[in-house]
DNA sequence: GACGTCATCCAAAGCGCTTTGAAAGCGATT
DNA sequence: AATCGCTTTCAAAGCGCTTTGGATGACGTC
């Protein structure tokens, strides 16, 4: 059932038909009434790459999630991002398009995007800190939003992001408060915009009460449960073990409690972790009493917000690029205590 | 740049420039040369909706992925799934459509779709026992891959599957030869099909040795941690608690685990642990030694080889609907040993 | 020299929609 | 009765591609 056909069931023009069925002002009302009628019934729906050819518009929102190559690795925190932004696309009538690519040939795959102008729109995941995705999308004149920020950048660009930095000096904050001095970072991989400034937060809480940083204290690496194991493992195999762990995602401090149990101590007290959270939805951090001591900002609602800001920007093309910036909220959980005195 | 654009530029007519870039014999390979030249260097790419719109697909593939009301809950597979299923598109050209839908309104999705024809097949996620999904798009006449099986179905229809029977027989099996006769069974949502044959193959193990399933013993939930954290904490909290668990997740697992430490029982010693493992790129089941004893069954491995088959049924529309049976590996790792002697 | 063959190219129709520019109908105004 | 303004409808062009059904030569064959 096509447009042609319907009009000529209702012996109308596929002009009115068209009009009556995206809402025109132009056509009686009952005329709409009876096109609607009989679009149902025949169950009648307009055919998107046509609409989308006449148009010039996809409604579409492109998302390329970049794979490790190293670690043949997907952010978990993607599926509960694009669950958030996929429910505001649907309800505005947008696809969510998503290219699966290797990060090295990331920049290569939003070219050819650009080229075939497949999306109205995109949401850049996981900016570094000069990511060149910025400029490239910029000079292409493709709207998007950035899920992070990209410190180097020389343009303002649309970004929601949650305040990392706050966040980690909180966090460490928090540990620092209750006594302990020597305190380990594990964070995400350097490259990345989010572990800059969350570094920066854990300096400068650790600044603000005179305790150096000590670089044999800060780790990088891909977010999994292996790396806080490990990292975790080695810290404690060493002198001067540190009694707190500020931990860049739950599933490094999943690792990291894994460490401390093969060794019997206890989280919360012999050693405290202060994890930033997610929320993802498979993975709370407890309903009632929270497990970690964490802040949390749920990557969902950052979907969602992602989301509705893109399509705003789609439909209104503002001068100047919005901008968001969540705050986390510190739980108080059971991973962390006093200082052990000894 | 557009075709026409482009022809223009070459002296040449649509007919000949469109048939040189799509690889028809009747040109000139001296002109197919020209032509593809001219085309990179004016970065030429051709609108895939006027494409579409002309040969009738959209080159895309959809992937409708449920979330469920009751627990805003997305399946962490999704992701290292989709990255598979992505990788073998991209490669043939295709695009991955997501749409993210409450699980209520899941058919409704997929009837719109089908009305749309927004793509050229589709992936079923997550099949219930008797699905509903797959007899609507046998009826809609759309080519879909089931990632999984549904028992019920009426007629057959293409699938991936683990061999969920088997794999939690092993599971069982393994845990009844170390002397465990009271082992639990942490099953995911009744409704769905894999929960059915793994209980199966649960209950088929302990029939074997002469051990009487018992309803107290077997639980079925969301796939949570809080999920194997509360049911462990209940069992044994119990008398008679089990001395083994079969799990069908590491997130669940690190459930029992946590519930385990929280009552200073080692794994592996008091109580033993085989879960299922579906190889998350995030959350592998240890590098070298195994974390967990383990049914291993990548995930991400079931994303290509159901994207690749859904792309050759499109291509060759095969009269009988193909099939593929994954078998999983049992890994055994530190989380298993003997039953306690007491 | 007429004719079939083959390789190469082209004009134009068609895919299903939106949108422009015009027309038809009708009551109100002059 | 002619004109105007308003609502409602329509025919046709256009979006950028593929594909059908020829054309046009060049070449060899009888």
């Amino acid at each position: 059932m096509n447009l042609k056909q319907l009009s000529e069931h209702l012996q109308l023009s596929q002009t009115t038909v068209s009009r009556a069925l995206n809402g025109y002002p132009e056509v009686n009302e009952e005329t709409r009434k009876r096109v609607q009628k009989a679009a149902a019934e025949l169950n009648y729906a307009p055919n998107p790459r046509a609409k989308g050819l006449a148009t010039g518009r996809s409604m579409a929102i492109g998302h390329v999630i970049p794979i490790s190559i190293k670690h043949e690795m997907v952010n978990p925190v993607f599926g509960d991002f694009i669950a958030g932004a996929g429910e505001t696309y649907a309800k505005a009538g947008f696809d969510l398009v998503m290219s699966v690519v290797s990060d090295q040939d990331e920049e290569k795959v939003y070219r050819e995007i650009a080229r075939k102008r497949s999306v109205d729109g995109m949401i850049v995941h996981g900016p570094k800190m000069d990511d060149p995705r910025i400029p490239l999308l910029q000079e292409l004149g493709i709207p998007f939003v950035v899920h992070g920020r990209a410190s180097l950048a020389a343009s303002p660009y649309a970004w929601v992001d949650v305040n990392n930095q706050r966040a980690f000096d909180g966090a460490t904050s928090h540990l620092v408060k209750l006594g302990h001095t020597r305190i380990a970072l594990l964070n995400g991989p350097e490259s990345m915009d989010f572990a800059f400034r969350r570094r920066n937060g854990y300096i400068a809480a650790l600044g603000r009460d005179g305790i150096e940083p000590d670089p044999r204290m800060m780790f990088s690496g891909e977010m999994t449960e292996q790396f806080g194991f490990e990292t975790a493992q080695c810290l404690m195999s060493g002198d001067a073990a540190p009694t707190g762990y500020v931990v860049s995602s739950m599933i490094v401090a999943i690792g990291v409690r894994r460490a401390l149990e093969a060794r019997r101590l206890r989280m919360g007290r012999d050693v405290s972790i202060v994890t930033y959270d997610d929320d993802l939805s498979y993975l709370r951090n407890g309903d009632t009493d929270p497990i970690f001591t964490a802040t949390r900002s749920s990557v969902r609602a950052a979907g969602v917000l992602s989301g509705q800001m893109l399509l705003d920007m789609i439909a209104k093309q503002p001068a100047d690029p919005p901008t968001l910036l969540l705050e986390t909220e510190l739980v108080i959980g059971g991973s962390s205590g006093p200082a052990p005195t000894s």
